[in-house]
DNA sequence: TTGTAGGCGTTATCAG
DNA sequence: CTGATAACGCCTACAA
């Protein structure tokens, strides 16, 4: 490792000083002869000299880099946001730690913890939801912060996600548009501080009362994906089946569709289905999965954004929520007329 | 921000001196006197003081990063190596810098040399291929780096991949086994510097001769996923279209399919279809799919164990590469007997 | 236009 | 057992 060259070397080589080296490292040679300019590139390529940005940042108190926490590495949505967000960052010159939660909010701290340790100078995280003291203390202190995908109610952070309530209110305006009217949502388990997924039953419920649709009970079936196709025979044994299904969300989708698949369910004959988020498979499935697409690339894309302009203390004032809109993708896993 | 509590802080209101305090945070607390202890913690607590992780790397010259460059941060496989590197990584402290340079030589270098600069502790790669100089001068200077996916000729690197030249057999075999004669291979054009392609390419070559079958030249189709269909409408309506496909990664398998819906194609009874890469939908698709799957999370972990020897200076000599075996997934898209 | 000196927050060395 | 003091590599007044 020949990493030991230094400014000083530099500047020794050069015949100048430390500071003049520095100068010509941050470009302001307005004051600086031809000559020196010229002397110090050539001392530098010689050498192949390489500053140490960790000394710089010792100075400055900044660093470049952001932290990203994600709980779920493997999730799609993750890889397009994370995607988004790195793009983003490489045209500011930042780089991206990203750190994985595995929805465990005592790692989560953990990492939030080290990443400030690591003077990051800004935080994006897919919050597990349960760390408020954690998230309160940022937005107290002011530390740049968004939150993506979820968010945290109370915690007065910059938010961007989907527009949840919108997106199930669309998959069951569409499945009644095409006159399915036992309509069953699938998800998992709903728990309280998992702000999309109550969100999205809202909107459910919203949807289906405005519609004049009743739900039975035993439409909202709730079932971690491994269970799944399970529950949903159990449910389809029953009286009054569903004639169509909304997923809300691709894990649940993998559920349903291996239950489809396990018991030759004929869609769209038998069952009508659609899905929030646009997996990949979509359209070479068949049929054709109809879903809701997420735009995740602008949300990533907001996310960072928003960071930096918090970083560079341009932010308006009050933190704001973004919220996306979900796109229809219109497939074939539904027929537009009633069977 | 408050963001000003300095260890010096610490050492005045514990009213010992600064080494005395670098002590305890180190943990050497060998030769402290209980009291003292007591008193910094206190001290540590009441002004909530964290350790600047960016002073100490400046001092130590070891940063506890490492850095991650991948050529397609959407890609699955990318997403599970990174995902078990960033798993082993949190086991050692470590946290990973992830920057994607979308198979531009040109970003890889910047990448590469930005890194550096950020002091990471080791590179793992996903290598564009064609920064020969660039990954030289690493591998001379002895800085801790491994290759995934892709290795490069001629660098003296550990690299982390399939054995390709076994995955391509491996097809073969199980199609031929299953009565499958007229097996075309389908790839991504064929590029030199792409190893793994050129690879997969040559097992396949080789599992045929020893079969005996010859290659018909059509039966090599080369194309860009997206014309791909189109490529293989046209093979398919010429003589002796084949009764078996090779997709040799999951870009590929996405034309293949494509294809074959728009085709009206039946699998597995006109057409067998084998792929490598264990795509998510592959046992919910009609006809399950059968798939040649890469152990990611081994290659992954394995990755991240190689850079961490090379860290620790522990690494037995010269550079090695790991081939990971392929593995079998039967599903339903090829049949055993013969048509 | 260039150089000198001091400091950023730690750790390491060596006295005391 | 504890405390000066000097680095680490760079930046920034201020001097020259």
């Amino acid at each position: 490792m020949l990493k030991k060259v230094t400014m000083a070397d530099v500047a020794k080589l050069a015949n100048v000083s430390k500071s003049t080296v520095s100068q010509y490292l941050n470009k302001r040679y307005e004051y600086m002869s031809e000559e020196t300019r010229k002397r110090i590139a050539e001392a530098i390529e010689e050498l192949g000299y390489q500053p140490n940005v960790i000394a710089r940042s010792l100075k400055q108190k900044t660093t470049a880099t952001i932290g990203v926490i994600v709980f779920n590495m493997l999730h799609m949505l993750t890889t397009q946001v994370l995607h988004a967000i790195e793009e983003e960052c490489q045209k500011r010159g930042f780089q991206v730690i990203v750190s994985n939660s595995g929805d465990d909010p005592e790692k989560e701290k953990t990492y939030i913890e080290m990443l400030l340790a690591k003077q990051v100078d800004g935080l994006i995280v897919f919050p597990t939801g349960k760390n408020e003291d954690v998230y309160q203390r940022l937005a107290a202190e002011r530390f740049p912060l968004v939150f993506v995908d979820r968010m945290v109610p109370g915690v007065e952070a910059d938010s961007v996600l989907l527009d949840n309530f919108g997106a199930a209110e669309m998959a069951v305006d569409y499945l009644a548009t095409g006159g399915y009217d036992r309509i069953a949502i699938v998800t998992p388990p709903l728990v309280a501080h998992n702000v999309p997924r109550m969100e999205r039953m809202e909107g459910f419920r919203a949807a289906m009362a405005k519609r004049g649709f009743d739900i039975d009970d035993r439409n909202v079936i709730a079932a971690d994906p491994a269970v799944l196709p399970r529950e949903l025979k159990k449910r389809f044994a029953e009286s009054h089946r569903p004639n169509a299904l909304f997923a809300i969300n691709d894990l649940t989708l993998m559920g349903v569709l291996r239950f489809v698949r396990e018991n030759a369910i004929r869609m769209p004959d038998e069952l009508a289905l659609i899905n929030i988020d646009d997996v990949p498979f979509a359209d070479i499935y068949t049929p054709a999965l109809t879903t809701i697409a997420q735009p995740t690339f602008a949300m990533g894309k907001k996310a960072a954004e928003q960071v930096f302009l918090q970083i560079d203390r341009k932010r308006s004032g009050k933190p704001h929520v973004f919220r996306f809109s979900p796109i229809l993708k219109e497939r074939t896993s539904i027929r537009r007329e009633k069977a």
